[in-house]
DNA sequence: CCAATATCAGTAATCATTCCTATTATTAGT
DNA sequence: ACTAATAATAGGAATGATTACTGATATTGG
């Protein structure tokens, strides 16, 4: 699911990750594309898009904010971590309560002002162990669930 | 910017939490939609959309994946963590390396098999920070950045 | 050199979410 | 209660990010 097939490097392929590995900033897919256009006037953004994905799938880049898109909404007020399944999506409650020393952990790592932080734990669900040591082909049915 | 005025109970808002509350899953929106419309089938989507918000700003639900929707990328493979300003949405990386203990932590408390995690620390950059002494306001201008 | 395959540009389609508007409900003041 | 002012809603249109499609172009293997 990671490191695949050696990748044919096009102009485009290139370009795309020259210019990300360029910035220290972490772009949104248009603002690379941007960057791109000054020199490929006439790729496409639909290549851009293409090449990310690609290129991350190759481990060559990394795409942040893994978690799907859909906002999820949580019934429980009282402050408590997920647990996502990375197979079928399903997303589970951890008990009540933070991480100790976490934050107090990173506060000399950075000139930001710490005030926060999202944590989500990823696994797999009993439910997808059970599938796959009965050898279903589950494949990757993304984040449909529920 | 959390607890509001007391919010006016309307059917709709009312039948929206119960339903909230009543399951253990964390839905979509439009799963919440779903479920109410079996309630009120004149309701629509948009209000669900709004009262979702406003019983989360109330403090009365909570949204997950809080972080901005559009995906970023990052030309650093190395594992690092990021930490993202709430005011600007800039993004900056924290040195390489994972919290030590921090899966470990949770392997008891969940049922899942734990294969990873993400972490995100939250704050505020120094240049909105300094912007803040300065009296300027800032109001929340969205994470468009960069 | 040619056929099979991959990649591309350009554009249309999709999906989640937000915005808009006319209508309906609620509140406050009399 | 009656009415004006205000708030909330339904329904649908608009937006923005992302993905899918299509015909053209490039690349590779034989």
């Amino acid at each position: 699911m990671s490191a695949q097939s050696p990748l044919h490097m096009t102009e485009q392929r290139r370009v795309i990750l020259e210019e990300l590995r360029k910035v220290r900033s972490h772009p949104t897919a248009d603002k690379i594309y941007t960057r791109v256009r000054r020199r490929m006037p006439r790729i496409s953004l639909g290549t851009v898009y293409r090449t990310l994905d690609l290129l991350a799938a190759q481990g060559m880049i990394r795409k942040i904010e893994s978690a799907g898109t859909r906002r999820r909404f949580d019934g429980t007020v009282e402050p408590h971590y997920h647990i996502r399944c990375l197979e079928c999506g399903r997303i589970a409650d951890l008990p009540p309560g933070e991480m100790p020393g976490l934050e107090a952990h990173f506060r000399n790592q950075t000139d930001y002002d710490v005030v926060g932080h999202t944590l989500e734990l990823l696994g797999t669900c009993p439910a997808c162990r059970k599938d796959r040591t009965e050898g279903k082909d589950v494949g990757v049915r993304p984040a449909s669930e529920q």
